[in-house]
DNA sequence: TAACAGAACTTTTGATTAAATTGTTCAAAA
DNA sequence: TTTTGAACAATTTAATCAAAAGTTCTGTTA
């Protein structure tokens, strides 16, 4: 069966790049889909015909990232320990946040009610997370490396919501916001260590 | 020597109380200083008087408190374990947001930039905490229960980061709000399974 | 002179409006 | 079916203003 190109797809993949450059360098409230029609030489209206409205147009974006990192996520397998596959999850989001730090910019400013469609897929990436590493801990109690524990995923999670609580203490340690990026680098080490505690933490 | 009672003390007190009987009700923003000097039977601007302006009569009810925890905090030493020490000021910590859980509304209101003082005194708490806890690690290792460590402070300090991460799953995980008061007990459940994991992962 | 109160003053808040920008729809054309 | 210009609707921003609340002033009392 051959692949019939679709030039419709063409198209929605042409916006799809513009939103996703303009999202990550302006943001989602500075980026208008006046500029956009403008990148893709289409006209405004056009862009309401391949896609309903801008917030699902950013969805759209979001959900094109989320599928890459969600290979990332599973691609990863049979790792030589725990630690090391947690390190392994944990770096690639690292990364995974790094490249694409502003265009999350969106979150941070509707910090309060999101689109469900973004929880979706936030859900989607946070599941298939869990569903990695909740198998390394089964695998590794069964090789008798980890103590048994109830529920794995409850573990994972538990982990996951600490390095979230991970931040720096920045001067007088004033506000609680979203990390900068130039404190990501400070932070992503002190999560290493913390999950090399965790980890040894858990072992028989 | 004898205690003189000083009859400006006892009124500052009184407003004190007032103060924080209204704060822990209706909030800061909620709480009018006409109210408060109407608790008191005094005039609006006696209360002006005793305290520069509102927000240092909220620091000033802060303090207190602050001050009534700190004794806590300082008073546990000598734990038969590190576990114990840590479950102990966890638990301590945890009884004190819940008592005054509407009082801290101030916090999630102006999340943003609180006045320095607070800070401070936020500062204060958890540098004590930092101290007694940091403590105990030097003691554990000298027992030789726990491993050696770089910098115990840091330690402490990357538990308590993780500790404060750690929330409820609602439904579909939306928002990232201060953790309901219904929720704090789910929480507090699962901070101490992240304490227990941590210490353990200290362990020689 | 320290402790106080009434009234005046200043600042903040909330509601309202208007103007401008931007998002969205629609009728019609290619 | 795909595309557009123009109309339309929703949102944002700024400006305004009155009420409420915070703060200060002036002077009185003890």
């Amino acid at each position: 069966m051959s692949i019939a190109i679709d030039p419709q797809d063409i198209k929605k993949e042409k916006i799809l790049e513009s939103a996703y450059n303009r999202f990550l360098h302006y943001g989602y409230s500075k980026t208008t889909m006046n500029e956009i029609a403008g990148d893709v030489s289409m006209s405004k209206a056009l862009l309401y015909y391949y896609f309903p409205d801008k917030s699902q147009l950013y969805v759209a974006v979001m959900q094109k990232l989320a599928n890459d990192h969600l290979k990332v996520i599973k691609s990863g397998t049979d790792f030589p320990s725990l630690e090391e596959a947690f390190i392994t999850q944990l770096t690639n989001k690292n990364e995974f946040i790094l490249k694409n730090y502003n265009f999350f910019d969106f979150f941070r400013l509707n910090e309060q009610n999101l689109p469900d469609a973004i929880w979706e897929i936030i859900g989607q990436l946070h599941e298939a997370e869990i569903e990695q590493l909740s198998n390394c801990i089964t695998n590794e109690v069964k090789k008798g490396v980890i103590k048994p524990v109830d529920d794995p995923k409850a573990i994972v999670d538990l982990l996951l919501d600490a390095l979230h609580g991970v931040r720096v203490r920045s001067f007088s340690q004033k506000k609680i916001h979203f990390p900068k990026l130039d404190q990501m680098e400070e932070i992503h080490q002190k999560r290493l260590l913390l999950v090399k505690i965790f980890v040894k933490g858990l072992m028989n």
